[in-house]
DNA sequence: CCTTGAACCTGCGGGC
DNA sequence: TGCCCGCAGGTTCAAG
C-alpha cells in the first residue's frame, strides 16, 4: 500500500484526530512484525499526550510528550484504523491505541512487513531507522544539482536508483514508474547515464506525481482505507502503473505499455514515449 | 564499494 | 468448485 503519499495521508488523518489527547492505553496483540516491537511499548505510551504527527520517508511519526516519538511503517500491505470505542480485535490487528476520550487507532497488517519502534526525539535523526535515509523529495535543499550529484554514483537503472531509500526517501514502486513516464526516461537508463536536463525534468516530475497523489489524498489499491474513517477507496489514476497491455495514454500507439522485473520489482514504462 | 536475488508473510486473482 | 501458481505498495541480508 504505502509510498510517500500514502504514508503522508495516513499521517494527516492520524493528527487530525489525536494531536492533543492523551493515551489512555496501548494494546499489543501481536508483536512479531518485520521488527519484534520494543519492550515496555504499551507501558511507554501511557499517559502521554500526542504532540504531533508528521512523516519521514514511509514512516509515521508520533511526537509525544515528556521527548518520546513513536514510528510506524506500514510495510507492503499495513494500514491504520481509527475510530471510537474498543478497537478492533481482527488477526492482523496487531497494534493498537486509545485515547481518554474514547478514540482508538489500529495498525493492522497482514502480511507483518511493517514495524513500530521508539525513540527519543533528541536524536530521533539517529535512529537506526532513519539515520540512513536520503532527503526528502521536497526538500528545498534538495535541487537538480544535488539530485544529479547523488544520481551520478549509480551505475544500476533509474528505476532502482529511485526506490533507494539512501538516495531519495519515500519513492516506492508505483510512483518511480510513473514519475519516468513523465520525464519521458527509461526506466532501465544507468543513472548516471542522464543529462543535466532530464535530472531537473526527473526531480520535477517526481514532485508533481506525489504532490498530485497526495492531493488525492493518497491513491490506494485494495486495501488501503483512510484513517480519517472516510470511505478508502477514492481512485487515483495511473498512466503506466499495473497497465501492462494497455495503450499509452500519452502517445496512444498501438505500442503497449510493457511490464519488466528490475531488481525483483516489476516496471511499467512506454517504449515508444519513454528514451 | 556496488548490484542482484532471496527472504520475510499472507491474501488474492487467474488459469486449469 | 478447488487447487496451484504468480504476484503484491517494502526492507534487509547474503553472495557475487
Amino acid at each position: 500500500m504505502p509510498e510517500l503519499p500514502e504514508v503522508e495521508t495516513v499521517a494527516r488523518g492520524l493528527a487530525k484526530v489525536l494531536v492533543g489527547k492523551r493515551i489512555a492505553r496501548a494494546l499489543v496483540r501481536r508483536a512479531d512484525l518485520r521488527l519484534p516491537f520494543p519492550k515496555g511499548l504499551a507501558q511507554r505510551l501511557k499517559g502521554r499526550t500526542i504532540l504531533k504527527i508528521d512523516r519521514r520517508a514511509k514512516y509515521v511519526l508520533v511526537h509525544l510528550s515528556e521527548g518520546l516519538a513513536l514510528l510506524i511503517h506500514l510495510g507492503m500491505s499495513g494500514r491504520m484504523l481509527l475510530g471510537t470505542g474498543a478497537a478492533p480485535k481482527g488477526k492482523h490487528a496487531h497494534f493498537a491505541i486509545e485515547t481518554e476520550d474514547g478514540a482508538h487507532a489500529c495498525l493492522e497488517d497482514p502480511r507483518r512487513f511493517g514495524c513500530v519502534d521508539l525513540a527519543n526525539e533528541i536524536d530521533l535523526d539517529r535512529h537506526r531507522l532513519l539515520a540512513g535515509l536520503g532527503p526528502e523529495p521536497f526538500d528545498p535543499a534538495l535541487d537538480a544539482k544535488t539530485f544529479r550529484e547523488r544520481l551520478a554514483r549509480k551505475r544500476g537503472p533509474i528505476k532502482v536508483a529511485l526506490l533507494d531509500q539512501a538516495l531519495i526517501a519515500g519513492v516506492g514502486n508505483i510512483y518511480a514508474s510513473e514519475s519516468l513516464f513523465r520525464s519521458k526516461i527509461l526506466p532501465t537508463r544507468p543513472a548516471n547515464s542522464l543529462s543535466p536536463s532530464e535530472v531537473k525534468a526527473l526531480l520535477a516530475d517526481l514532485r508533481a506525481v506525489l504532490s498530485e497523489a497526495i492531493a488525492s489524498g493518497g491513491s490506494t489499491l485494495r486495501d488501503h482505507v483512510r484513517p480519517d474513517g472516510e470511505l478508502g477507496y477514492f481512485q487515483h489514476h495511473f498512466a503506466v502503473y499495473d497497465k501492462e497491455g494497455e495503450p499509452c495514454p500519452r502517445c496512444h500507439s498501438k505500442a503497449e505499455i510493457l511490464r519488466i522485473v528490475q531488481a525483483g520489482r516489476s516496471s511499467f514504462y512506454c517504449q515508444r514515449c519513454q528514451r
